[in-house]
RNA sequence: GCUGGAGUAGCCAAGCCUGGUCAAAGGCGACAGACUCAAGAUCUGUUCGUGUAGGCGUUCGCCGGUUCGAAUCCGGUCUCCAGCACCA
């Protein structure tokens, strides 16, 4: 027997290749089309992934094994900057990166190759391919791999999006994004891949409050629109000057760079001038949304960089506002220098204006203390700040003093008090990076307002209906998400769908200055795996993939002719396509880790019922969670992570498939634990070991109760499992086949079964069984026991049922052994012999009335006493007749008596006798069956008058 | 905060929808024994408490309810986890 794998694994998987298992052709068999959501393009991935994957293989390779024609293809997802990220870190010799790619094996010239984005692209192709899915046996079509960023899978993209916009699915509106004042878009992310400096900053919504002062408006930035009704002054940085801006027939007063900010995102803007800072204190000005009048007080917080460097005053709720208003009415200096009036400084008291859990009237005030901050600019006035945000957003409820909007949670009023100054022209909103972002290029990066985005709108009422609608029929997995993504569907609004800049992936077809974003450019794709083998193999080019074309195969439109003759396909070639469309789709099922649930199932969801019409519509959703690691240890970008061709290495492939499939469901995470897959491995040289002996064990005996007890079990386990896998449970089908089955063959055994034909239809169910989640372990005892074909193209025949009675025959042995073993235990005796009498026959003709009138729904107690003591070979027990019946009734009522009727089947005395050999052997004391009938027993207690059907009595001595 | 999910014996993890056969599958670990020159091997038994006859008692986050009967159904409560968007 190999006892490394990895000879025996390279053996099977040609073989299957050499049967074209792998080759997925449209024929008779009912087909069934599977999918792995495709993995990004993002550097070597680690054993974790594979679980999903393997899951995907395993029920592929189950439905075969049912008849079904398996289209399991396999691509990756190189969109978007992943790969430029990658390839830029290589380029400038970044070490960290550098290690970690070599530690997974990838060589100097490699390393060197792939600086170039594309190239990295295409070497990670080959690695995910060869080295992760082929190398843990899938039984993929490979002639249909694809990638993002393949010419025709683009042509097929730009197709996709021409049908949304049929579907008026597209629309345009202004969008903000990041960009570099001099290279215009750029990406902001941690990996910093666009930029120097900034990576962790994020878009935010300030909304602009306009304070009218005469002739001009003072305007402040503020997150938390929703605290107007507190606001008793107004800030300016006394230190700062700030600009004048014409903005439309308006004169804003901003801060420099706000000023600048704002020409990006608003029309009609121009600076007209300067004004100190200091010239402004002291000013009235007009609050919005309260309409209440309140004076210009300085502050040295106000940051020039930070919105508009001028902000509004809400003592009650801001940290910085309350301390600073304290100093500006303790310091009679400030007051002074400034001419600040007794009735400005008086007037600017505090308002209450939200109620917060664990917070009194002025929350600003309370964190204060709590964090014994003193002073305006003490550094913890930033937490105190983020603190009391975050607790007022999420507990908050607006006050009486907020007038209309009382009794508003934070996060309701919020939008709600924004939306009404933006109506009433008091406010507007600005988009604000939350900290200072460089461009690689050294020029500042800067929130541009863009007024020709593109968006897919997944808000359309029509659209989130009809997806909502086709959501109910489809198989989804777990049921809690079925329930949930209702909720999800209907939670989606418009969705950019392009972006500009230094990003992979499809131009946009309606302009092309524009790429095709990662997620929507990863929706409808499984149909073109139907596809895609024509595009490989070179029989269509890119150019010949045109609009009539996929409209053709895919919608069926247009007649074959004329698309032949515009698309220069040969018009059996475009029928072939169109039946291989129509033969595979709708796609069966799709299975994905746990954090598509919010974006790429139903965005997948959307598209396909944007286009396609009902009968093409996706079956079946499989959500997987994840193998996670302590402390991040298999998560690549730590390091340390095991490289999957070492783990396969280390463990087998087999054993990792058997771990992925059986350490827990699906839908939990499981920790990364090197031991457990030890274990695994274990298992498997258990079972190839025990179904080798079980294989030489030929000595042809007489059938016997054990005998058809195994293949009673077996085909009970076969059924669980066909009834396990209707919802894709790998974890009971692994559970049945590699524990529960095996511990029967165990037990066969151990019984004495040596049976050859009952062990050779065991093994043959047993072994197929392993095929779906240990495929090379199961072809090699296929192959061991000699049977036909291959274990993977094997088709298990329809389930028999177990056989109940045959069943029941071993859990009376087992429960009498146990009985056995517990009674000496516990009376500590010296046993050395023991005796088990079986229940008078009368007994069992009572249980069989009582069950006969429980299956009609009829059994109580007068009704079966009197059925008993109308019968004289009854009655004759006289009082111990009606005790029986009260049990049986009381019994029988109240619990199952799927037991009781498998025994029906059974002669108990006999089935027992013919086991006292093997209790004997098993306890080690010498042990009779007689039936409490006999007559002359042994019975010097007697107990055999306490047997009753299925329970024997015992006695020990 | 919103949405969803989870809390089961030393640990992991089934069961819960469809209440009774549930002291609660299976695995791991631990303990004991068998076989061995040896083995991260294999096999057997035990693994809540208690008990000189197969029993009894307590247990499935916590409190309460429904029921002849609840790990399972209902209400409440505490704790933990995930997602919350342009990021793949």
């Amino acid at each position: 027997m190999v006892r490394g794998y990895g000879e025996m694994e390279d053996k099977w998987q040609k073989e299957w290749a050499a049967k074209g298992l792998d080759k997925a052709e449209p024929d008779g068999r009912p087909k069934f089309m599977i999918v792995f959501a495709y993995p990004g393009v993002s550097g070597y991935l680690h054993v974790g992934h594979m679980r999903g994957y393997t899951y995907a293989d395993a029920i592929g390779r189950y439905k075969r094994m049912t008849g079904h024609n398996v289209l399991f293809p396999v691509g990756t997802h190189a969109t978007g900057n992943g790969a430029v990220t990658l390839a830029h870190r290589i380029a400038k010799n970044d070490t960290g990166m550098i290690e970690y790619l070599k530690r997974n094996g990838c060589s100097d010239s490699k390393l060197d190759e792939i600086k170039d984005p594309l190239a990295l692209v295409n070497f990670f192709n080959e690695v995910y391919v060869n080295d992760y899915w082929k190398r843990f046996g899938f039984l993929s079509d490979w002639r249909r791999f694809t990638c993002t960023l393949y010419p025709d899978y683009a042509k097929f993209m730009q197709w996709q999006f021409m049908k949304l916009n049929d579907a008026s699915l597209l629309i345009q509106k202004p969008y903000f994004m990041p960009a570099c004042t001099e290279c215009g878009p750029v990406a902001v992310d941690p990996s910093e891949t666009d930029i120097s400096k900034g990576g962790n900053a994020e878009t935010q919504e300030y909304t602009l409050l306009k304070f009218r002062c005469n002739d001009v408006f003072l305007i402040a930035a503020t997150l938390r629109p929703e605290t107007v009704y507190g606001q008793v002054n107004f800030w300016v940085n006394p230190d700062v000057e700030y600009a004048k801006v014409r903005k439309g027939n308006e004169t804003w007063i901003v801060s420099q760079a706000a000023a600048k900010k704002l020409s990006y995102q608003k029309d009609d803007c121009k600076i007209i001038g300067t004004i100190k800072g200091k010239d402004m204190v002291g000013w009235m000005c007009e609050a919005p949304m309260i309409h209440r009048t309140v004076p210009v007080f300085p502050a040295a917080f106000c940051d020039p960089a930070v919105g508009t460097g001028l902000v509004t005053s809400v003592p009650s709720d801001a940290p910085d506002d309350w301390i600073s208003l304290q100093e500006v009415k303790d310091d009679p200096n400030i007051t002074k220098r400034y001419n600040l009036t007794k009735d400005q400084i008086d007037s600017a008291v505090p308002i209450s204006i939200i109620s917060m859990e664990g917070y009194g009237n002025f929350p600003a005030k309370d964190i204060i203390e709590r964090m014994n901050i003193e002073r305006s600019g003490d550094e913890k006035l930033i937490d105190a700040k983020k603190q009391v945000y975050k607790d007022g957003y999420h507990t908050g409820k607006m006050k009486d003093t907020c007038g209309k909007f009382a009794g508003l949670r934070v996060e309701d009023a919020k939008e709600k008090m924004k939306q009404e100054m933006i109506d009433s022209g008091e406010a507007e909103t600005f988009h604000d990076l939350s900290e200072e972002v460089v461009c690689r290029c050294g020029c500042p990066v800067m929130i541009k307002r863009v007024d020709d985005q593109w968006f897919i709108n997944y808000a359309d009422e029509e659209l989130t209906k009809r997806t909502s609608d086709h959501c109910k029929t489809m198989q989804i997995e777990p049921p809690e998400y079925k329930n949930n993504i209702h909720g999800v569907l209907n939670w989606f609004r418009e969705r950019a769908c392009v972006r500009q800049g230094n990003w992979l992936g499809t131009k946009f077809p309606y302009d092309e200055k524009w790429t095709i974003e990662a997620i929507s450019d990863s929706t409808l794709y499984p149909i073109y795996y139907t596809i895609s083998m024509y595009a490989n193999s070179k029989q269509i080019s890119p150019e010949q993939m045109n609009e009539s074309f996929f409209d053709h195969v895919i919608l069926g439109k247009g007649k074959v002719d004329e698309i032949s003759k515009k698309t220069k396909i040969s018009k059996e070639l475009l029928q072939k396509i169109r039946e291989e469309v129509q033969y595979w789709y709708p796609l069966d099922l799709n299975l994905g880790g746990k954090d598509h649930m919010t974006v790429h199932f139903p965005t997948f969801l959307f598209n396909h019922a944007a286009i396609l019409p009902d009968d093409r519509l996706p079956k079946g959703i499989m959500v997987n969670w994840y193998i996670t690691g302590k402390k991040s240890k298999i998560s690549k970008s730590k390091g340390g992570a095991q490289p999957i061709p070492g783990a396969a290495e280390k463990f087998g492939v087999d054993a990792l498939r058997l771990y992925y499939a059986h350490v827990a469901s699906p839908f939990a995470d499981v920790e990364w634990d090197e031991d457990i897959v030890m274990t695994y491995r274990q298992r498997l040289d258990r079972i190839i070991t025990m179904a080798g002996e079980l294989n030489s064990l030929t000595d042809a005996e007489k059938v016997s109760d054990i005998d058809k007890w195994l293949l009673s079990r077996c085909a009970t386990h076969m059924s669980e499992i066909h009834k396990a896998m209707k919802s894709y449970d790998l974890r009971q089908m692994a559970s049945e086949s590699y524990f529960e089955m095996f511990n029967d063959m165990k037990w066969y055994v151990r019984r004495g079964g040596a049976d050859y034909d009952t062990i050779r239809d065991s093994l043959k169910m047993w072994i197929s069984s392993m095929s779906p989640i240990t495929p090379h372990i199961a072809e090699e005892l296929w192959n061991i026991c000699n049977f036909d074909g291959l274990a993977a193209e094997y088709v298990f025949p329809e389930t028999e049922k177990g056989d109940a009675g045959a069943e029941f025959g071993e859990t009376l042995i087992r429960d009498v052994i146990s009985d056995i073993s517990q009674i000496i235990k516990v009376t500590k005796m010296d046993a050395k012999r023991v005796i088990i009498y079986t229940s008078q026959e009368w007994k069992k003709k009572v249980m069989s009335m009582a069950l006969e009138m429980a299956s009609s729904g009829k059994l109580d107690i007068p009704s079966l006493t009197k059925a008993c003591m109308s019968d004289a070979s009854l009655r004759e027990h006289g009082k111990a007749v009606p005790e029986l019946v009260k049990k049986f009734v009381t019994d029988m009522t109240r619990t199952s008596n799927d037991g009781r009727f498998a025994l029906q089947k059974l002669n108990e005395t006999e089935h027992l006798a013919a086991a006292a050999q093997f209790i004997t052997s098993e306890i080690g004391i010498k042990a009779e069956v007689f039936s409490a009938d006999d007559k002359g027993i042994y019975d010097p207690q007697n107990k055999s008058k306490m047997a009753i059907p299925g329970r024997p009595a015992i006695y020990i001595e």
